[in-house]
DNA sequence: TGGTGGGTCCGTAGGGCGTACGGGTCAGTG
DNA sequence: CACTGACCCGTACGCCCTACGGACCCACCA
């Protein structure tokens, strides 16, 4: 069971599959029984209530009254069914609300991007790349859409979107993680914190690490306060908004100098590592 | 297996194993045949070769010439050792360079954690929240003197330490998982597109999804070019510290505008997840 | 109406995995 | 010389994915 990656096969039976090409052919009489849809409902939920790893055929099988081979009748193997399942999970993602400047549209994307990564945490353990659904595809169009007409070249576009998500990705796992450890450990960060403080106190020198031990108190200390635990991520959120604005201001001056000038490619940028791939 | 949680049992254990407390005790006569580190860098070079999900504690044994249970002796479970493995791989940053400005000094240190990261790929599956060995809180500490006395917040230094590495985690993990797919599925990128592109322009629709497919196809064009593949690094991480740097020039104004007032804690901002956990 | 083909379902088995348990082995000590 | 405790490990249990081949039963056709 390699952890996250997906797929294992034929590329083009996990194509046909997503963008759900031949489906129902010719029913049975009674009850359709199961279908690729039933199975990847029936997975997304014990994922979201146990996690990715106590994900297998045959829970999922169990879950649907079902045989565990009898899945394989739908889905190539487990890799494909993750595959389903995370392009079924972005279809949640409701993307309607286009209104406002470019700052406020990306602030509601990576906040809809993080509530669905809270909804769904295993899909934080996913790889993907060629994973060509039509809801992934529509995702990033929608999210390109946000940054459109700025001025920036496409490349550039694609690496700010690559930019939001990459830190909504890397953010919500952090709080996910420390969630999981505090669930599975039975202790939340200030009990655990308590426990093992004499301890750590007695291991740890801190006159070794002083800049460390500054910071880590004072950040302790403002975990006591009360505070609205999205803060954090907004803070963060909002530097990374800085640095594309600092992007979009250098464009916008540069189109102004030079009003000729297309939108398109800067020479000197270059592209990201999969092609839509989010 | 829990796809990438760690520890499960005792943490104080943990502890006491990661700083290598009452460590040699009495070996035996001969060759001292196994021990904590032995084990560490006999399961790091297994990951680091075939991946986390080919580290089983059979193929640790195996290439240490001993019986599987024989590990238990020394290390209580695989969590743990994950653990120590983390904690060892973080000795090999060298943090010596502390020269050039804050800006340098961050880049310095994206690029040195990208690099260890592409070096033990395994790293970025796992969760290390509450890992205090000694080498991760160097780390931390370390990375917190990079931007330290320029006038930020303790929880601002944390945020900013965070939200880079942040960046580099995502970035490279993005950039190992195609790699990953591309080994295993052998078909690079190029090829692999070549093979699907007319499924896939039989089954997507461009007109409906018109931003992504003018971006996507001009994201490909400009993988077809020869460009330096660490580019696109170098390009989102100054986006990040453009967003740093608004926020440095921002408190930077405030001192000179309040010289008395102190650099510690504005209000309104709040802590990171864990306590020192990068 | 009497097949019969094919879609659907699933039991079995093989090869993984982590680790609990209990029994060997042997260096050093009393 | 007997003992003891650290070290080592064989076996077994319960989980996992999935290849393979058989069982069932409906839909259609002769």
């Amino acid at each position: 069971m390699p952890p996250q990656h997906n797929k294992s096969g034929d590329p083009a039976r996990s194509l046909a599959l997503l963008w759900r090409t031949q489906e129902p052919a010719s029913r049975r009489r009674g009850k359709p029984e199961l279908s690729v849809d039933r199975i990847v409902v029936a997975a997304t939920e014990i994922a979201d209530a146990e996690g990715l790893a106590a994900l297998s055929m045959r829970r999922v099988a169990e879950a649907l009254g079902v045989g565990t081979m009898s899945l394989y009748t739908y889905v190539p193997g487990k890799g494909e069914l993750i595959d389903l399942m995370v392009d079924a999970a972005y279809a949640d993602l409701d993307s309607g609300d286009r209104s406002g400047g470019w700052r406020e549209r990306l602030r509601r994307i990576a906040n809809a991007n993080r509530d669905l990564y809270i909804r769904h945490p295993w899909m934080l353990q996913t790889i993907t790349t060629r994973l060509l659904g039509p809801n992934l595809i529509a995702k990033y169009d929608h999210e390109l859409s946000a940054i459109d007409g700025l001025g920036l070249s496409e490349v550039e576009m694609d690496s700010t979107v690559n930019l939001v998500n990459g830190y909504v990705e890397s953010t919500t796992r952090q709080t996910l993680g420390a969630e999981q450890v505090a669930r599975e450990s039975g202790m939340d960060d200030e009990q655990w914190w308590r426990t093992y403080n004499p301890l750590l106190a007695a291991l740890i020198d801190d006159s070794q690490y002083p800049v460390a031990s500054r910071v880590g108190s004072a950040v302790g200390a403002a975990h006591q306060a009360v505070y609205d635990p999205d803060h954090e991520f907004s803070f963060g959120l909002e530097r990374v908004l800085d640095g594309v604005q600092v992007l979009v201001d250098t464009r916008s001056a540069e189109r102004s100098a030079d009003p000729a000038a297309p939108a398109a490619g800067s020479p000197e940028t270059s592209g990201s590592t999969a092609r839509p791939a989010t």
